[in-house]
DNA sequence: CGCTCCACCTGAACGC
DNA sequence: TGCGTTCAGGTGGAGC
């Protein structure tokens, strides 16, 4: 059992917690004990977002998108160590690394906490989000219907860099990090060493489709959690998963049962694999 | 533009 | 026990 770090499927099991508190709820008051996150928080945060009806939430890649009556919308990153709680009725102490907390006219308390504060809220013109640096340069998601093999195929053609970076590459695809990004390979029997341009179609598009299937595992496995977690912490996205390869060095693989799982570092991240199972 | 490397930050795990 | 070191990884900027 793993504790997942915020790639596409937790941000998306922390969207699904929020909705219940969130959405349609007014923002009866805010509160922020740490302005300088990754990018500090707006200096009017507070007043921009007191007395706000939320409209909706949305993702886009690993980014919460929260809707607001003015317009205006909430962008939350969890970056590496993010997380956000849901307290009902008596409001407990924050703890050390609570940041910002949201009260509700349901009276429900929202927390964003982040010890590496490598996340950030931020908060924007309603308009403006398909602008927003972060956003604007990001690759499609890929649980989009219309996210096919070809479409895969068509972004890594003359690559020279390897398979692990590409799929890295938020621009090139958004949503996946280092653990999807090895799980992904891992189960289309593709080596993370290969050359992205010297991907087929037919690889192209058993790796979308295995994609599209490890993303929905973890966020079927995060909306089971959920029940299970609200009842006792309140603490949404971290959830209980396991994975067929990433941290699994040493042990024997799933797939062939005789190879050994590998680790390497690439771009300084490790990859997990087995060397006879991904050509 | 394509690609690689590293800083940012803190807590956990590990070695002695 | 305690101190120091290493590792974890999303993002964006520097450098080639």
């Amino acid at each position: 059992m793993e504790k997942n770090l915020p790639e596409l499927p937790e941000v998306e099991t922390v969207r699904l917690g929020l909705l219940p508190a969130l959405e349609g709820r007014t923002i009866k008051d805010v509160v922020v004990r740490r302005r300088d996150l990754r990018t500090p928080v707006p200096e009017n945060f507070e007043d921009r977002v007191r007395n706000q009806k939320v409209l909706g939430l949305s993702r886009r890649s690993k980014y919460i998108l929260i809707s607001l009556e003015s317009r205006e919308t909430i962008i939350v990153h969890l970056g590496m160590s993010g997380r956000i709680r849901i307290e009902e009725g008596n409001p407990c102490e924050p703890d050390k690394h609570d940041h910002i907390e949201f009260i509700t006219d349901s009276r429900h308390c929202i927390r964003f906490g982040d010890p590496r504060r490598f996340g950030f809220v931020d908060l924007i013109q309603a308009g403006q989000v398909d602008l927003y640096p972060s956003l604007a340069k990001l690759g499609p998601e890929p649980l989009d219907a219309d996210f096919v093999g070809d479409v895969l195929y068509d972004r890594l053609k003359g690559r020279q860099t390897t398979m692990k970076a590409v799929l890295m590459d938020q621009r090139i695809l958004a949503g996946l990090g280092n653990i999807y990004v090895n799980e992904a390979l891992f189960r289309a029997g593709i080596a993370p060493q290969k050359k992205a341009g010297s991907l087929s179609r037919a690889q192209a598009e058993k790796l979308v489709m295995v994609i599209k299937d490890v993303l929905q595992e973890a966020i079927s496995a995060g909306g089971s959690s959920l029940k299970d977690h609200r009842q006792t912490d309140g603490e949404l996205g971290y959830f209980q998963h396991s994975f067929q390869v990433y941290g699994r060095e040493g042990e024997a693989c799933l797939n062939c049962q005789s190879e050994i799982i590998q680790r390497m570092v690439q771009q300084g991240r490790s990859t997990f694999y087995c060397s006879s199972c991904q050509q």
